[in-house]
DNA sequence: AATTCTATTAAACGAACGTTTGAATGGTAG
DNA sequence: CTACCATTCAAACGTTCGTTTAATAGAATT
């Protein structure tokens, strides 16, 4: 799979394309004359165009899989330090603020197209991340939590760090060129970290509401 | 402006095509047919279709800003409610978990464009909101801020609401159809505001740098 | 050696697109 | 009535796109 062949070398030449302009403006001809490639390889290794980038969002997730996995805690590892390393490594595989891996870009792409196919190849790829938050905050918070506010505060989590790879033009706005030296990975990591720990706090003491009364 | 010209009739026809489908799928002929005038019309009003593109964006900002103006707080408004105003404000300009007017998606999909010249009316539509919140944010949190912490704040809070527009995919996942009674913007908004005050903990008692300990 | 299969190529096809043309329409002013 | 102007229209233009064809060369197989 990780060879030189033909085909390889078309997914490659197409994903960097893909992630940068999209899937209607990434042209086939674009994309063999990278791969060094006749246009009739398209079909004959692929069928169309739309498999084409089909098979190359597949090849991005598991490209992607592989890199940055998140951390095995050993058992005594305290929580904030997980979730630290949790929210580092969330932003380390977006990497923010600087240029992410084509394989980043197009995931991104199609995380956010709410009709398509693909989705449910995000979803494979973004459902074990949010799972595991999700046990994270079981361990953060003292006492049971309701269903509703484990996801809640996962979205909490997970959209504090989406922002600095969606909102790229606010962020860029806003922050001075002589202030980008704060909005590193780590001080990021840390200011989410410590946000969340104190925004945690409210549920830790929170009644776990019997079953009669249900709102 | 509100008239019924052939002009806004076209621009009216144009915004949510563009806003479903995207400036490149968005054909001039369904743009055209949907607002029951020729395809040349194009031409006559707009020179041509990047230009239609670029006024229906505009029209789109003036829309919006028009709607859902950000609350006005009297002097004794309660800090951690004018941050449930806000944010239950922005919630509802993004309309999370249902369809959006189509002037919302069609901003959205601007702003995360990054290398477009739209992206300067995005910027214009979101920077005073984000300044008003920063403002906001000073008032919740005794005592100075450092200034980087005061936009990693910021970022917190639209993060969070931002993801309910962004991240519906991974929502739509995680979020059990039973359950989306619990993700109503009141609720959606009490969540953030909880959790957002127990954040901003964190700064209320941090000490502020001298002058000379730059960095 | 003859045949078959795999891979690649130049060239063209048909459709869809943005754009343009040139004429027709209808109201208004001279 | 005539001339003028803004507006609308059907039709076509030129380009680009994804796709397909038919031919070719080499390797593998019989």
């Amino acid at each position: 799979m990780r060879e030189d062949s033909t085909k390889n070398r078309i997914i490659e030449a197409a994903g960097p394309i893909f992630a940068e302009v999209g899937y209607e403006n990434g042209t086939v001809r674009d994309i063999c004359s990278a791969a060094n490639v006749n246009v009739a390889s398209i079909k004959y290794y692929f069928g169309d165009k739309k498999n084409l980038y089909l098979e190359t969002v597949l090849y991005a997730r598991q490209s992607r899989a592989e890199r940055y996995p998140f951390p095995g805690w050993s058992e005594e590892t305290p929580a904030e330090e997980r979730l630290y390393d949790f929210v580092s490594s969330l932003l380390r595989r977006l990497t923010a603020l600087q240029g992410a891996p084509w394989q980043v870009n197009l995931l991104m792409r199609e995380l956010m197209k709410p009709n398509e196919a693909c989705r449910l190849i995000v979803q494979e790829y973004f459902q074990p991340m949010f799972r595991g938050l999700l046990v994270l905050i079981d361990q953060l918070v003292e006492g049971p939590l309701k269903e509703e506010d484990r996801l809640k505060i996962g979205f909490s989590i997970i959209g504090q760090c989406l922002h600095y790879r969606y909102g790229t033009a606010v962020m860029d706005l806003m922050v001075p060129a002589d202030m980008r030296d704060s909005f590193e990975i780590e001080q990021l990591a840390d200011h989410i970290t410590k946000f969340t720990m104190r925004g945690l706090a409210s549920f830790s003491q929170q009644e776990v509401p019997t079953q009669n009364e249900s709102e």
